[in-house]
DNA sequence: TCGGGCCTCACTATTTTTGGGGAGTGGAAT
DNA sequence: ATTCCACTCCCCAAAAATAGTGAGGCCCGA
């Protein structure tokens, strides 16, 4: 186990993050072991275990945004066992049946975990056994998964920092004033009557944060600054 | 080591938290130990061992936009020595003195933290020694420092009951295409075409979404989606 | 079977937002 | 000391979003 960790925090080269996923599975002694990068931009990217085909079948039918796992874990900070999340919706039963006839696991363990400008990623261990045997090898492993999650989103980032959308130029105050008003729901007008300046002059603001945000309209600068991380509502 | 761990994963109350601020200063043998939440819209909360005189006087300058440790680590993912951040602004050189004559050691590290919703938090160490022995201290301790960084934002997320005070009214398959859509950017008419639907049509779905979502409008309706979790970008 | 939610389309009129200019201050960094 | 950036203000015309009301078909669960 240490030496494995060592391995993966010194690992220099993305291509060694697949062998490594292995050689963790084989030390866990877990079915798979997966590394998810769902980022805002819906680009994804994983090294894992999980059978080729699945991943492409995954992506065809966009289930990102059906598998419980990942909106369960996409408001949530804590490691989650895959039994806690809400399964009760006819397209997550359906998601669930298709995962399980691909051979992932009846059982799951996923570290949800977060890097600047909203990057989102998850982590996930999944195996085939009954309840008691899971919840015996989550105890006791739960401590090296938050570390493996970390270390494995360490590496994911330092390998594609081209990845992160356009490097999150700063928003200035006004700039972030000006966005918070707007994601609570104001109007220009309130906005700027909040600020007390001019609408005219919020409205510099507002195009200057769409510019560094590469946004095309106000939702949808509104919507990356939330999505980064750049203003809290 | 392991019992405080286990102490601080357990811990039921906030008012623990201080406590074992302290027991792990004490066990890693450093002058502070400190965990920072600092939610961007400006809310503050923390534990640890520094002079409330000290904190208070971080409030009152509001140095939470100054400190390189705040700035430096919020576009980061990886914990990080403070030798290594960018201290050469007038203004971090005069926090710096400010901050070493309030009893805050010249040696530090600090870990940041990520949680649902753009929260923010740091966990740091810091320490009066010199360069060698700190980088070994830091050396030894990184993993049980990310572990601990981790449950010390675990708890201040479980403490902090204000999440999510609206039930989320779902929101039917077409209404979430709708904010999804234009959450990237479309506008109304660029996603009435997507969908192939006429815009006509597309006003029913954002003014649904915009009353279920309990939104003034439609930015603030995308807002409340993303926040929620309702919708993925 | 019946109500209710969902999906689809239409009209008119009004209000808000956006995109393109230009211009002056002050502070901070090189 | 000059340059860069944040902040403030202004005009105008075109595009987009909103408010109100309306209607028909579909599928599901009570």
């Amino acid at each position: 186990m240490e030496a494995i960790l060592e391995e993966l925090e010194q690992a220099s080269e993305l291509e060694n993050m697949q062998g490594i996923s292995e050689a963790l599975r084989d030390v866990f002694k877990v079915d798979h072991l997966v590394y998810h990068w769902v980022s805002s931009n819906g680009e994804q990217y994983g090294c894992g275990t999980y059978d080729p085909e699945w991943v492409q079948h995954y992506l065809d039918k966009d289930y990102l945004r059906v598998d419980p796992v990942v909106v369960g874990c996409y408001q949530r900070f804590h490691p989650v066992d895959w039994k806690r999340l809400d399964w009760s919706s006819k397209a997550a039963r359906a998601f669930q049946a298709d995962a399980i006839a691909n051979g992932v696991g009846n059982q799951g363990y996923s570290v949800p975990i977060r890097g600047p400008n909203g990057q989102f990623a998850l982590f996930t261990v999944s195996h085939n056994c009954d309840d008691a045997t899971w919840a015996r090898f989550t105890e006791s492993n739960r401590r090296d998964l938050i570390l493996i999650a970390h270390y494995f989103n360490q590496k994911a980032l330092d390998f594609e920092p081209e990845r992160a959308p356009e490097p999150a130029q700063p928003l200035s105050p006004r700039e972030v004033d000006a966005m918070t008003l707007l994601a609570i729901g104001y109007s220009r007008a309130q906005v700027a009557d909040t600020l007390s300046i001019s609408e005219h002059t919020l409205r510099v603001y507002i195009e200057a944060a769409r510019f560094k945000l590469g946004a095309m309209n106000t939702t949808h600068a509104v919507a990356r600054a939330l999505s980064r991380g750049l203003i809290v509502v």
